[in-house]
DNA sequence: GAGCACTGC
């Protein structure tokens, strides 16, 4: 194909008609100068509007007839020769209807609730908590607890609780709200005799801190986990007893259950933590069970907050009752910017009017960018401000002045480093907060060059989700005696990570976050100011063992004016699987319910994934779930990841794209390791077969995992995080359960070999990964060799790179055969990237695309998708992919709505038309795909 | 030529 293209190049440089020549031939004169420039932009024009040709072959076509019209198609249905029977249609119909129809008050009212008293069972449960009491282990474990500042509030929660329905408490870190809670309320009932009406379910925000907390209120009632105690997060479980007892889990696995009970019928108390954080499930499940309680009069709700912004939640449940515990954690002294110049002395490489820069110093003076009149609103007056109070050098006084000085200086950073370790003696270790990975990098870099940190005196990480630290153990682990741990880390360090022995906080200011633009539809990243409430978490940091110390890199007036919390996440972020979720949940009208949240989303935001939805034909026009939405709210992906994994087991290559569906949805396993960036990029290419895909490798990498006996070898020497890749193969196995349960395969083992019997065929499967991404579709622009030049996605005038993360990025490697992608992630950071993408040809966007159209032009016959993508063709192919494509559409509804398995072992019509569309998607052997580069810039 | 962080019976 590529070979084509190059002579269909050369062909047209001789005919004179090339490309991108500015000059007109020699010997052309006057008007037909004018002429043969108005003929060439008509020409390449033209040429901008068509994609290439695509012109089945004789012979091809044929074979697609006989195997689509072998058997009329009409004749396919329940009773053909396939494994569905009626049976399992009406499930499907039954559960499908009842998923659309009605709402969830009704719903609530039929649900069952199940907290009946089992008078035996309170008998035995305060019998062998009495005997519990007495338990040695249970008895020292209970004199730490009654140190803990809310122990000292047990009476006062208790009463509140039992006399409200909701109630918040509010409470610092070392407070003892998430162990103790709980277990206040548990112990209640079990003393009461009342054990078996006691089941609480305790959601945290992070996996790691539903095991870690449910282990360490194990430990404090002096038993195993999995007796009165235990927790549940995706693909993880150890479930305590029903009755009495608590559960630490996921928010995410209670909205999930809350799908097919929503009542909560099991549950007699539901504590929410972490809600300051802000996070979608928790805000999506604290305005879910504002409407439960109206029906679960029964059900006691407790939402557990940082005190900074408790009040809020209190006011949005109707001002229901508060209560704060005092918590407990060592001082921290607090230093800010106009501190760390005048004890480091520091000089920034100023550009003043003083040094001959007068114009760049101008220019930044008169900036009108907001930023800067915001710098001159306060941040200036308050360096004038300190200048006359003098308090500090005037030196340091005229810096603050520079608004480079709010910027993130490494070297400021360094030489702050440098002056904490010699004019602090005692023990502790130092974690600088940086934003990302090349500042982490750099500065990591920094200090090991600089002398100033010998091996023998410090031990220094860094400390980023994708870089693989040699030992990460090594890092929770007091330093050696005699060195001073230094962690250089992200955010990470801020909730997720937890170093106890950290005495010195340095915190840069800045914090990476994405954000959804609803006017460019995309996502981007970008480094932001921190908020007050990441401030104090910073600097919380530094107060865990020990009084501690803590420097923002920004002043004293910056801190008055950031924000006091961030933003919460869900107006923030695509709402497509926020809006499926409501969908199954039968909360109505997308634009009633969300106003009920505590910050609703932009409506925009809310149109947009609407949009999306009904493109990809999961919701209808009224918003109502279809069938495929049906299936694609079940599975606990991305909507577009879902409908990839439906076209994979309705394609029989199921194995790939279970892995590629895990890897999208989750993360790649590919790690980053500081200083060997180049070399795990070479080995990433290594494995990926030259086949101008992303998903391709990430299937590659987690398959050789699978299969490889040694996987600890292949996994070090590919730089693969081996922790992602057995999550990976973990969430296909639980894509099975699903698919099992909506009765698409009748195995649940992923390498079944009849469901796997294209799954060699990369083309099938490159064009499965279209039917589910579509319609993320960018066209490439490419130059004279093939090269990549431009990429604009469909759904705007935007240009992209591909992410140097990609395989299908970098100069020197990638000839393009088609000027088509397919990807699912495209976001805006330092520039516009697409982060991972498929090389596709024309076909599989010609059949899996919307918007359908046929134009008869004076060049011949077009047909087009989505408005934009345009190939030429002849009358024949048209008719034929017409006919085609229709059939196909029905045939794939069919399958949709009547679930069930392909027996490829016997002939059957079922097979012979899956055989057909087989053959269809994968003719890559096409017409010339048209896609010259003019040379001047104007392209697109 | 570059990668904040979470999460789903």
């Amino acid at each position: 194909m590529s070979k084509r293209y190059y002579n269909h190049k050369r062909q047209r440089d001789e005919d004179g008609d090339a490309p991108g020549r500015t000059r007109h031939p020699p010997g052309l004169k006057g008007k037909d100068i004018g002429l043969f420039y108005a003929r060439r932009s008509q020409a390449r024009k033209q040429r901008k509007e068509t994609l290439g040709t695509v012109c089945l072959s004789d012979s091809k076509e044929k074979e697609i007839r006989r195997l689509f019209y072998g058997k009329s198609l009409e004749n396919l249905n329940l009773t053909d020769g396939n494994s569905y029977t009626h049976i399992e249609d009406s499930i499907f119909k039954r559960s499908y209807l009842s998923s659309i129809r009605g709402n969830i008050t009704e719903k609530l009212c039929e649900a069952p609730i199940d907290m009946l008293r089992v008078p035996h069972l309170d008998e035995q449960l305060k019998n062998e908590f009495d005997k519990k009491c007495k338990d040695s282990k249970y008895i020292s474990m209970f004199k730490f607890r009654e140190k803990l500042p809310s122990y000292s509030m047990r009476e006062a929660l208790l009463k509140v609780i039992e006399e409200n329905q909701v109630v918040v408490i509010s409470g610092e870190t070392g407070c003892g709200k998430t162990t103790q809670v709980a277990q206040f309320i548990l112990d209640d009932y079990l003393m009461k005799g009342k054990g078996s009406m006691c089941k609480i379910i305790c959601t945290q925000p992070r996996r790691i801190s539903a095991i870690s907390v449910a282990e360490r209120v194990a430990d404090e009632r002096a038993e195993k986990l999995g007796v009165s105690v235990g927790y549940q997060i995706r693909l993880e479980k150890k479930l305590p007893r029903d009755h009495g007892s608590i559960v630490y889990c996921t928010t995410g696995v209670v909205l999930k259950q809350m799908e097919s009970d929503p009542a909560l019928s099991q549950v007699s108390h539901i504590i929410i933590d972490e809600i300051h954080e802000r996070s979608v499930p928790s805000d999506f499940l604290i305005t879910l069970l504002r409407e439960i309680i109206k029906r679960r009069t029964d059900l006691k709700v407790i939402l557990m907050s940082a005190t900074l912004n408790s009040e809020a939640f209190s006011k949005y449940y109707n001002n229901c009752p508060h209560l704060n515990i005092p918590g407990f954690t060592f001082p921290v002294e607090e230093y800010f910017l106009e501190d760390v110049l005048q004890m480091t002395k520091f000089k920034f490489n100023q550009i003043g009017p003083q040094n001959g820069n007068r114009f760049y110093w101008k220019k930044k003076q008169d900036n009108k960018d907001p930023a800067h009149i915001e710098f001159k609103e306060y941040i200036v007056p308050y360096a004038r401000q300190l200048k006359s109070e003098g308090q500090y050098d005037v030196q340091v006084c005229e810096q603050l002045k520079d608004i480079d000085s709010e910027k993130i200086n490494l070297d400021l950073i360094f030489d702050l480093v440098v002056h904490i370790c010699e004019s602090r003696k005692e023990d502790g270790a130092l974690l600088v907060f940086l934003t990302g990975y090349a500042e982490i990098s750099n500065l990591y870099k920094k200090l090991e060059t600089s002398k100033k940190f010998p091996t023998s005196k410090y031990v220094i990480f860094p400390l980023h989700s994708q870089m693989s630290t040699v030992d990460q153990r090594q890092i929770f682990l007091p330093a050696p005696t005699g060195k001073r741990k230094i962690i250089i880390s992200t955010n990470i360090a801020e909730t997720s990570v937890t170093i106890d022995d950290v005495v010195f906080v340095i915190d840069c200011g800045k914090i990476k976050m994405t954000h959804f633009d609803v006017d460019s539809n995309t996502e981007k990243l970008e480094p932001l100011w921190v908020s007050v409430a990441n401030a104090d978490q910073r600097r919380g940091r530094a107060g865990r063992v020990k009084p501690g110390v803590c420097f923002h890199m920004y002043s004293r007036a910056r801190h008055m004016i950031i924000e006091k919390y961030q933003k919460p996440e869900i107006i923030r972020v695509r709402l497509d699987s926020t809006i499926l979720q409501a969908k199954i949940l039968q909360l109505g009208k997308i634009e009633e319910f969300f106003p009920k949240l505590m910050d609703p989303p932009d409506s925009k935001a809310i149109q947009l994934s609407l949009d999306l939805l009904q493109r990809l034909n999961a919701l209808d026009d009224n918003e109502n779930l279809t069938p495929l939405g049906y299936h694609l709210a079940k599975l606990p992906v991305a909507p577009q990841v879902g409908k990839m994994i439906l076209f994979g087991a309705i394609f029989s290559c199921l194995n790939p794209v279970l892995a590629i569906a895990a890897s999208l949805d989750f993360k790649d396993a590919f790690q980053i390791p500081l200083g060997k960036e180049k070399q795990a990029d070479m080995k990433k290419r290594e494995i990926s077969d030259g086949l101008n895909s992303d998903h391709w490798l990430l299937y590659k990498a987690l398959e050789t995992y699978e299969t490889e006996g040694n996987t600890q070898r292949f996994c070090y020497e590919y730089f693969l995080s081996s922790f992602t890749l057995s999550q990976l193969k973990k969430m296909k196995d639980q894509f099975m359960t699903y698919l099992m349960d909506l009765n698409f395969v009748s195995s649940l083992n992923p390498r079944d070999p009849p469901l796997n019997r294209n799954s060699r065929n990369a083309s099938l499967i490159k064009a499965v990964i279209c039917a589910g991404l579509f319609p993320n579709v960018a066209v490439l622009r490419l130059d004279q060799r093939g090269r990549a030049r431009t990429i604009r996605s469909i759904d705007g005038e935007q240009r992209y790179k591909f992410h140097p993360g990609s395989v299908l990025s970098g100069y020197n490697t990638c000839v393009f055969e088609s000027p088509l992608i397919v990807y699912y992630k495209k976001l805006k950071s330092s520039s516009d990237f697409i982060h991972d993408a498929t090389m596709v040809h024309p076909l599989p966007i010609i059949f899996f695309g919307d918007q359908f159209s046929h134009k008869l032009t004076p060049d011949g016959h077009c047909i087009s998708i989505s408005k934009f993508l345009t190939f030429k063709t002849t009358e024949g192919t048209y008719r034929v992919i017409k006919e085609l494509r229709d059939r196909m559409n029905w045939f794939l509804e069919h399958k949709i709505t009547h679930p069930g398995f392909v027996n490829w072992n016997e002939p059957s019509n079922e097979m012979n038309v899956l055989t057909a569309i087989m053959e269809l998607i994968t003719s890559e052997d096409l017409g010339d795909i048209d896609n010259e580069d003019d040379d001047d810039d104007d392209c697109y």
